[in-house]
DNA sequence: CTGTGACCGGGGAAAAATCCCCTTTTTCCA
DNA sequence: TGGAAAAAGGGGATTTTTCCCCGGTCACAG
């Protein structure tokens, strides 16, 4: 059943909490038993894991969290499939909702689990990607499943251009739509359209609930 | 130099990410060669822990997280010490700001840790308080310091009322301020009075800003 | 060539938020 | 128990947000 009996898959960790890091090498070694998994180093963001990448072995499997500061996990995952194209990667996050899933899967990841793992779930996930396959959560697969299915139909599509995610960036400051204006160059009246898109898209009643959305799929960190 | 030879030091963990408590375990584990710790148990909420507490033996120390769901760290902590004054609390939250901080200084706390904390750190606080002390990390000492020198000085205190608590809450959803007096059966202008308090104390330039520094210090969860 | 959809921009009005100055009620402690 | 301070409420003006309806440009498919 063992693909590689002799040589362990060598697994990365990026994530900005010493905890979270901790505890998953934790949950690889538990029960693995056959020294099948060996962890060769962590990194703390995308901006570490370059430089650590430089100097060490390259990795089979990255263990990828999303949320964290210098080099967020999309720029990161978008890097690596670049430069290091047979790194595959598991995603690790708090957030379980649809806009960070899906821009995930459409980076092409090989798994996406929720920060709220059991021992099983991680080598499963590991096993899948390890011998080529993949591994999403439930919710992970539900939202895929879901976006599949009425890709084509009345659904609104959640995906955000650049222009509005830059918005809804802003949005979650103290600027008036006129200081957002001036600093994205374009008129208070196209803020506005983007403000109305976003309002109708996802059905916010106002500025706030906008941006505690924002905050919610990670786009903007308090 | 330790005071417990044969009885090792009952451990107990609230936080909502098995992840969390996990990498907890591991840390505590690490290098504790004499098996000087021992965890009986974990919980994932306040709720959950008062479940938990009556049928099972009563910890000495108890790990607690601020942000969790059904009943957050502060009620917990308040909880304890009405029913269990003898638990000795150390907070390990991700919150580094002075409100939380203060918050849980306040309520009368052992320690307090941030989530990004190294073997050696937790090693220390448990010895700590176990044997009577307190362990504050690097920036809860500076907010307590900063705090008591300057606590009498023209300082504009951070320390929120309760209807000041709830309002920013509620100013953190889609309502208007029209609803929200309604839900706090007080009139809009009271809630504007609010509102310009909170404004003035912490900077506020609109509700966006208010509601982010709500998110950041754990008032609110998107 | 024409239609369709997206992106950008505008006018104008209603609603909500923000600000400033002021009165009444309640609390509380010296 | 008198008086100060805090909490609650108010009038009214300005700014910002939100909404609705409109026109132009540009790319791209039919």
């Amino acid at each position: 059943m063992n693909i590689h009996p002799f040589s362990p898959i060598k697994i990365a960790i990026v994530d900005d909490h010493n905890l979270f890091r901790k505890g998953l090498i934790k949950l690889i070694n538990l029960g693995d038993t056959h020294r099948r998994y060996s962890v060769l180093f962590e990194a703390e963001s995308g901006l570490d894991l370059k430089e650590k990448l430089n100097k060490r072995t390259i990795p089979d499997i990255m263990l990828m969290d999303i949320d964290m500061p210098d080099m967020d996990g999309y720029e990161t995952v978008s890097w690596l499939h670049h430069f290091h194209p047979g790194i595959r990667i598991l995603v690790i996050s708090m957030f379980e909702n649809e806009e960070a899933i899906l821009r995930m899967l459409q980076l092409g990841v090989r798994g996406y689990l929720s920060k709220d793992i059991e021992v099983e779930d991680i080598h499963h996930a590991l096993e899948a990607i390890s011998s080529g396959g993949y591994y999403y959560s439930e919710r992970a697969t539900e939202v895929r499943d879901q976006k599949l299915n009425n890709s084509s139909a009345g659904q609104q599509a959640q995906n955000m251009s650049e222009r509005e995610r830059e918005f809804l960036k802003l949005a979650c400051t103290d600027m008036t739509y006129v200081q957002i204006a001036d600093v994205m160059n374009v008129s208070v009246k196209t803020i506005d359209g983007y403000r109305e898109a976003l309002f109708q898209r996802f059905g916010f009643k106002n500025r706030v609930a906008m941006a505690m959305y924002a905050v919610k799929i990670g786009i903007y960190t308090p």
